[in-house]
DNA sequence: TCATTAAGCGTTG
DNA sequence: CAACGCTTAATGA
């Protein structure tokens, strides 16, 4: 069980819970940390939670049949996703790796089932993330072909700011070069020479440790 | 051959 | 002390 401050902070979806549904959510939810490079969990195991990311920053990917790692999506703090598999009774699809050291809610399946049969405003924030999410994986067939590292760099930096995911989400975000290439799947260096030309394009700035976004439109729109 | 990357190292904030 | 930038040697397309 985790204090109601404290789920208020990391998961915006409970300000939408009426007083009963957000003391049920409350107390089925615990907490887990993670130190970075940990997987969280393997593609296959079966997790009966669902998940949020309470703290840090963590890659969500998976291994191709010729053995390239593959990136699907980073979640950041606020972050909250495994509906999916727990509504299917599946195991889970894809690799979970914390990029630094992170904390990792897990509502349990009674919960999570309990929420979804009696509270109108959670099924509101599933079907909104849903949408958001489809949106996201439209766009993965397109950036599959599409190999400029620029392009890459800039898409995967604006989900981290996509305002249905992370309701409103700031503008500036604490994220090394190293952990932007990891999420990007390019190299260290190869995430600095496309950070540096969204910076001369004016999308974002540099910050020491972290970027700030000026045009968000424009970055979820690179290489269109 | 040419491009890309991981690794190491010096600098910086 | 961690993030950044640069060099270098290895890798591989």
């Amino acid at each position: 069980m985790i204090s109601a401050d404290h789920l208020r902070r990391v998961a915006f979806w409970s300000h939408d819970l009426n007083e009963d549904e957000f003391e049920r959510a409350r107390k089925g939810i615990v907490e887990k940390s993670f130190s970075g490079g940990a997987y969280i969990c393997h593609r296959g195991d079966r997790l009966d939670s669902w998940t949020g990311v309470t703290a840090g920053l963590i890659k969500l990917g998976t291994v191709s049949k010729t053995g390239k790692a593959v990136t699907l999506a980073g979640l950041r703090e606020g972050g909250w996703f495994g509906e999916g598999t727990l509504l299917k009774d599946e195991a889970r699809q894809y690799d979970l790796v914390a990029l630094r050291d992170t904390a990792m809610a897990y509502m349990n399946r009674a919960t999570f089932f309990w929420l979804f049969d009696n509270s109108a405003a959670f099924n509101r924030y599933l079907v909104r993330q849903f949408n958001e999410r489809l949106g996201q994986f439209i766009a993965l067939v397109e950036y599959d072909r599409m190999l400029d590292s620029t392009a890459r760099v800039a898409r995967n930096i604006a989900w981290l700011f996509n305002p249905v995911l992370y309701r409103n989400p700031g503008l500036h975000l604490e994220i090394s070069q190293e952990e932007i290439g990891a999420l990007s799947g390019v190299s260290r260096q190869v995430a600095n020479q496309s950070l540096k030309t969204l910076e001369n394009e004016k999308l974002l700035r540099l910050d020491r440790g972290g970027i700030t976004v000026l045009n968000l439109e424009a970055l979820s729109r690179y290489g269109e």
